[in-house]
DNA sequence: AAATAAATCAACCGCTCTACC
DNA sequence: TGGTAGAGCGGTTGATTTATT
């Protein structure tokens, strides 16, 4: 369980932004001889004096070929947001369905845009459930009550048309008290209901308010995601363009999907019955995943089966281009 | 135009996990 | 079985860029 001691302050490696000079002779290295070998080993080999994790972080983040770089279209942050509700801060197991996009970037776009984007809409970006924060609390208060001074001067109708105006807010907590019952479902992993039961789509009793217009509703295309390029937005890369870049496959922003779709190719089934003997390992990261992720307070233990929902969770919402539009519009405002 | 604040993101740090002996 | 090395991950920092005053 020792750490690595490559990166020992006495050690004299270089710390600090890579000069190009660098990036060259990491890159000329790993072309040669591939990024599979000793990470520790590379920066000798390579003439570089870096650690071998430095080498692997720059390589990983920002020097490999397929990366992807330039601006989240809409469709990868609802992705994001998606699988963030899924998964947490696991970056890394976010980014592994993000062609193109490194764990770095995910957790940097997450925190400098996502997360402000969900607190201003009320929304806990760690629980992914309504804030119940006194600030939040004391904003509907003021909403629904006029001031003390003013109190006298309103009609009692008034209020009720105050409180009215705060219909979309309303549905938009109603979205999201379905989104809470999803998960307090995964949470008890007491009963786990077909998917039929939980999705609103096959139980209009379920369907918040205003569903059908945000269900039927196409979207525009994004403009900023129309190259399928790593240069999403027409970027390069700063630290130089290198020829071994090369085109990719990434989440095909314009292929938005409509509520037929969706109907058409079902929801997948969420429990394997008789799991592989090679799922168990998986198993176990995705119960340390969730205990760690810790959503809800004294949920039980959650069982294997539970377990096997969030991974079937997780390739649902792999399966994108299908599903989209309903979660786009149930979570993305 | 200069100063300051805010936003962004590359890179580092330190921990955990896994493979190997 | 326990210890170690190495890789990978998530959180954080700090330099740079951009926006605002």
């Amino acid at each position: 369980m020792g750490r690595s001691p490559c990166c020992d302050d006495n050690s004299g490696l270089k710390k600090g932004p890579w000069t190009p000079e660098e990036d060259e002779k990491l890159i000329s290295y790993i072309q040669e001889h591939g990024s599979h070998g000793s990470w520790r080993a590379l920066p000798k080999a390579a003439g570089l004096n870096r650690c071998g994790k430095s080498c692997r972080l720059r390589w990983t983040n920002y020097l490999r070929p397929d990366i992807k770089r330039g601006r989240f279209c809409e469709e990868e942050e609802e992705l994001i947001i998606k699988l963030h509700s899924v998964l947490g801060n696991k970056w890394s197991r976010i980014a592994a369905h993000l062609p193109g996009r490194t764990d770095n970037e995910i957790k940097n776009y997450w925190n400098t845009h996502i997360r402000k984007k969900l607190l201003q809409m009320g929304i806990d970006p760690v629980t992914h459930k309504p804030r119940t924060d006194l600030n939040l609390l004391a904003n509907l208060s003021q909403l629904l009550s006029p001031p003390p001074n003013l109190a006298n001067l309103i009609n009692p109708w008034d209020n009720i048309n105050n409180a009215l105006r705060l219909q979309p807010n309303v549905a938009e907590l109603a979205k999201l008290q379905v989104l809470q019952n999803i998960f307090q479902i995964l949470n008890t992993g007491n009963s786990l209901p077909n998917m039929d039961q939980i999705t609103p789509l096959n139980n209009p009793g379920l369907m918040p308010p205003h569903a059908n217009d945000l269900l039927g509703n196409p979207s525009n295309p994004n403009p900023m995601c129309s190259s399928s390029q790593f240069g999403v937005g027409g970027q390069v890369p700063k630290s130089g363009e290198y020829s071994t870049w090369a085109s990719m496959d990434t989440i095909n922003c314009n292929n938005k999907s409509n509520l037929s779709s969706l109907d058409e190719s079902r929801l997948p089934s969420l429990v394997n019955i008789s799991p592989e003997p090679s799922t168990m390992n998986k198993q176990k990261q995705i119960e340390s995943n969730t205990n760690s992720t810790n959503y809800g307070s004294g949920s039980s233990e959650l069982t294997a089966a539970t377990g096997d929902l969030f991974e079937g969770l997780e390739k649902l919402l792999d399966d994108d281009g299908n599903s989209d539009s309903f979660w786009k519009d149930f979570i993305i405002k």
